[in-house]
DNA sequence: TGTACATCAGTGAACGCGCGTTCACTGATGTAC
DNA sequence: TGTACATCAGTGAACGCGCGTTCACTGATGTAC
């Protein structure tokens, strides 16, 4: 009586294959990163990931397809318990953004990094990215007074503040902010907060 | 009577290297790097790499050196192209940090990116980071009102107009702004320059 | 319910490749006398 | 000015390694009758 079922057929190989590979990624880097390793991590033939994407630009696709849905989900998430005010709500997918930055480093690198084109991307890369956008773009639009605003500075505010938060996650996963600087008597979780609350000024 | 020296020593081979590095960095990207593919691209023996720089690791950083010493001097040109205002001067800097990362975009995701922590670099790459951070410190305590204002909030400014610019030099790296949205009447380098203004409101 | 067969999921040996590292070497340069 | 010798810069063959890819295979599952 084995403890797991030991079938030959794994039953979930592709989703483990896509944890495995998001694992690799996090624990070596990406100069590391082949599809033996995964295979490996999953205790499966090393012939086995490519049956299911292909090869290892497949597979990676597949991988950052899954972190825009997480990423999405984790704005949405924080946005949620913000409340009602548009602002408070702006700020909360800001934070989302960053937390999930800080959460999966190695994801988020993956899916903004160099390398992946996103007009090379699958198309449903393309879509998942394309809905995170959105998410952005429907904050800025809901806050008091976006209406009324040109175009031109409309657009101007939605790449500022997502450069903002793109900015700060990287620098944060960079090892550049591990502490509040001296002298802001803030702790860092409180400092992050003070700056990710300007894309709402 | 041969047209180049052909000397059995190259005379300059360090920095023939460096460049080589860049080169090959910018066009395979940074997966496909290797001491091998430098040499080959210098035509120098495989080994003589080493001689130099001792591993792959040691070559990037001092790759990564040189970029922040470039990267600075950048930002310095900009800033004094841009005259005596304060504010102007600061996005002078930010322009720069644009520029620079349009020019060079494989060093600088070298320079900042993921796996090269920056309390693991040599002092040389420490230091070169070091002032390249200064200056950014400077052009922010420079404005007027800065010294009035609370440290905590100056250390907020600073950071968020870091992040902001940071940010956006990624994404026009991993080419999400490849001209600016329709509507906005701007092209792409007056788009970013509208961006890049908001460091100094 | 039983049987035959097609299909699907995963195996494992084999291959050729580029890599980093090592090491004995050789050509060029600088210095001492 | 000439000679001897140490040092430095770069060579190239050899090695072992992990990689992606290929391919004939085998075990499990589903479907038709």
């Amino acid at each position: 009586m084995p403890t797991k079922k030991e079938t030959y057929h794994h039953g979930d190989l592709r989703n483990a294959l896509l944890a495995a590979a998001e694992s690799v990624l996090a624990e070596t880097g990406p100069e590391a990163f082949s599809l033996r390793a995964v295979a490996r991590r999953v205790g499966v033939s090393h012939s086995a990931p490519a049956h299911h994407f292909g090869d290892t630009a497949g597979l990676l696709d597949a991988l950052a397809t899954e972190g825009f849905r997480r990423f999405l989900a984790a704005m949405e998430a924080e946005q949620a318990v913000a409340g009602d005010d548009p602002k408070e709500r702006l700020i909360g997918s800001g934070m989302g953004y960053v937390r999930f930055a800080e959460s999966a480093p190695a994801l988020l690198q993956l899916m903004f990094g160099p390398g992946r084109k996103p007009d090379e991307a699958s198309p449903e890369l393309q879509q998942a990215a394309g809905a995170s956008f959105a998410h952005l773009v429907d904050a800025c639009r809901a806050l008091p007074g976006a209406e009324s605003r040109p175009e031109a500075e409309l657009w101007a505010d939605v790449y500022a503040r997502w450069s903002l938060v793109h900015g700060l996650a990287n620098l944060l996963m960079s090892g550049r902010l591990k502490t509040a600087p001296e002298g802001t008597g803030l702790d860092r979780e409180a400092f992050v907060h003070s700056i990710v609350r300007r894309i709402a000024t």
